[in-house]
RNA sequence: CGGGGCGUAGCGUAACGGCUAACGCACUUGGUUUGGGACCAAGGGACUCCGAGUUCGAAUCUCGGCGCCCCGACCA
C-alpha cells in the first residue's frame, strides 16, 4: 500500500475530549475515529489490525472444533424473555414503526440455544460448538477508557453444548487452553492471567482472562507462588487463599478483563427447553459453555500496554504491515529504488506499507514510530551511498544497514 | 443515573456586550528544502452546538434542549 493513496492521516493534535491512551494513539495515528462517546470507527490500518486479531482468534476457536456461524444483532424480544433478561439495563432495544420491538444483541445465549434446538436433537449429535465474531450492543451508562469499553464493539462468543458435565468439563479445559494461545499470539502472554471469578448460580467459579494495565477497571489478587489470580468478587469467599495451591501470598494489581469463560450448564438450555435424546431412549438436559473474547478491546488492550512514548508498538503477529519502507529525500535515484524495492516485495507477498509521499524526514519518521510497524526499512542517498537500505525495529534503539542484495533474505528471517 | 466542567473552521486554541470572529496545525497553488514534526509567498475554509429570550447591538448575558469530558454508581 502506498501511503500517499492511504485513507486516513496521522495528527498531531489530539481531540481533547478523548483523555484514554488507546484512543489517543489510535485517532493520532490515523487506526481509528471517534463517532461518538464509545463508538468508534475503524480507518484502513485499524481495520487491518483488528481482522489480525480475528483471524488469530479464528484460528484458535477452529482449532478447538468450534464452527463459525453468524447471528443476527437483531433479537427477538421473546427469547429474551424466554430467559428472564429482556429488561436488563445493557439491552439496547430498538423500535419499528409499526410498535415491533427488538433487542439489540449484547450476548448470545438467547439466539443460539433456540438455533441449536432446531438442529439438534440426538447424543449422536454432541459435542459440538459454534462462535461468531460480530457487533455488540451494550448500553453502558459510561462510556469510557477508548475502545477497551464501547457501546458498540466486536466479540467473539463461543458457545458448547454438551450431554454431560464431564463433556463440558472436558471442552472447557481445551477452551481455556486455546485463549491461553490468542494472548500469546496477540502479545499480552506474560501480563495476562488466568482469573477465579463468580460462576454465577450454576457454577462455583468461572474464569476471566485479565491483562495487566493501569487502564483495566478490575483488581485482580494474584498467587505469587502459582501465578493464577482471583477476581475481587470471590477473594473474600475464598479467604484469601488460592484455590489452585492454597497459598495466602496475593498482591493485588489493576487489569482488564480481555476474555472470559463460563460454564452455563442448564441455565439457558432448560428454559428453551433443549433437551437431547441419548443413547437409552431418555430425553436429557443439554449442558452449555460460553466463551467470550473481544477482538476490539484486544486491540486497544495492546496499545495500552505495547506503545512508548512515540507511539504504538505492534507485535508482528498483528501489526498493520509487515514492513514500512520509507523513503528519505526526492532524488530519483532514491525514489526509484524504493519503489523497485517496494514492487519486489509486493511480488512476494509481502505486506509493506510505502512511504511514498514527499512529506520531509522529520515527518516521516514520526509518522513510522507513531503507526508502529515492527520493521522499518529506509531508502534514502546515505544508504544507497553503501549500496544498501537501513533496518530499524521499532522495538528497539538503533538500525543497521544491510546490502540491497541481503534484503529479501533478511527479510524472509525476519517475517 | 447523581456531582463537576466544557461546546468557536477538520484538529488545538483566542476574542471587554460593540469594527469584516483572530491565531497555530491540517488543506490548495507556486518556489526553495529532505536523517527526526522545514521555510517563503499567495489562497480556500465558520449559520460561534440547537432553540427561545434580554438588548440599539450577543460567540459573549438568561432560560431550555442536545452533545462531549471528568469523578462516582453500574458492568452476565
Amino acid at each position: 500500500m502506498k501511503q500517499s493513496k492511504l485513507f486516513g492521516k496521522t495528527i498531531y493534535e489530539v481531540p481533547k475530549d478523548e483523555v484514554s491512551k488507546n484512543a489517543q494513539l489510535l485517532i493520532r495515528g490515523g487506526f481509528v475515529d471517534k463517532l461518538m462517546a464509545g463508538v468508534y470507527y475503524y480507518l484502513p490500518l485499524g481495520k487491518r489490525v483488528l481482522s489480525k486479531i480475528e483471524n488469530i482468534v479464528r484460528e484458535e476457536m477452529n482449532a478447538i472444533g468450534g464452527q463459525e456461524i453468524l447471528m443476527s444483532a437483531l433479537q427477538k424480544k421473546e427469547d429474551w424473555q424466554t430467559t428472564g433478561r429482556w429488561d436488563i439495563d445493557v439491552m439496547m432495544k430498538v423500535q419499528t414503526n409499526l410498535d415491533k420491538e427488538f433487542g439489540l444483541g449484547w450476548t448470545h445465549e438467547e439466539a443460539v440455544t433456540p438455533l441449536a434446538k432446531k438442529y439438534v436433537r440426538s447424543y449422536k449429535d454432541f459435542p459440538f460448538s459454534l462462535y461468531q465474531i460480530q457487533t455488540k450492543f451494550r448500553n453502558e451508562k459510561r462510556a469510557k477508557s477508548g475502545i477497551l469499553r464501547g457501546r458498540e464493539f466486536v466479540m467473539k462468543d463461543l458457545y458448547s453444548f454438551h450431554t454431560s458435565e464431564e463433556s463440558l468439563d472436558e471442552f472447557y479445559l481445551q477452551a481455556k487452553d486455546a485463549y491461553s494461545k490468542v494472548f500469546k499470539r496477540v502479545g499480552l502472554g506474560d501480563k495476562t492471567y488466568f482469573t477465579y471469578a463468580s460462576g454465577g448460580d450454576f457454577s462455583k467459579y468461572s474464569h476471566e482472562f485479565q491483562t495487566l494495565t493501569d487502564a483495566g477497571e478490575d483488581n485482580i489478587h494474584i498467587c505469587d507462588k502459582c501465578g493464577i489470580a482471583i477476581n475481587e468478587e470471590v477473594v473474600e469467599e475464598l479467604d484469601g487463599k488460592c484455590p489452585e495451591c492454597g497459598s495466602s501470598d496475593l498482591h493485588v494489581e489493576k487489569a482488564v478483563e480481555v476474555g472470559n469463560i463460563f460454564k452455563l450448564k442448564n441455565r439457558f438450555t432448560d428454559p428453551f427447553n433443549f433437551k437431547f435424546l441419548d443413547s437409552d431412549g431418555k430425553e436429557k438436559t443439554v449442558m452449555m459453555g460460553c466463551y467470550g473474547i473481544g477482538p476490539s478491546r484486544l486491540m486497544g488492550t495492546v496499545v495500552e500496554i505495547l506503545s512508548d512514548e512515540k507511539g504504538v508498538v505492534w507485535p508482528k503477529e498483528i501489526a498493520p504491515y509487515q514492513i514500512h519502507l520509507v523513503s528519505l529525500g526526492n532524488s530519483d535515484e532514491v525514489k526509484n529504488k524504493a519503489e523497485e524495492i517496494y514492487n519486489d516485495l509486493q511480488q512476494q507477498k509481502v505486506e509493506v506499507l510505502f512511504d511514498d509521499r514527499g512529506e520531509s524526514a522529520g515527518v516521516k519518521l514520526k509518522d513510522s514510530d507513531l503507526i508502529g510497524i515492527p520493521l522499518r526499512v529506509v531508502v534514502s542517498a546515505k544508504t544507497l551511498g553503501q549500496d544498501g537500505v537501513e533496518i530499524k525495529k521499532r522495538s528497539e534503539e538503533g538500525f543497521e544497514i544491510i546490502k540491497l542484495g541481503d534484503l529479501q533474505h533478511y527479510l524472509k528471517n525476519f517475517i
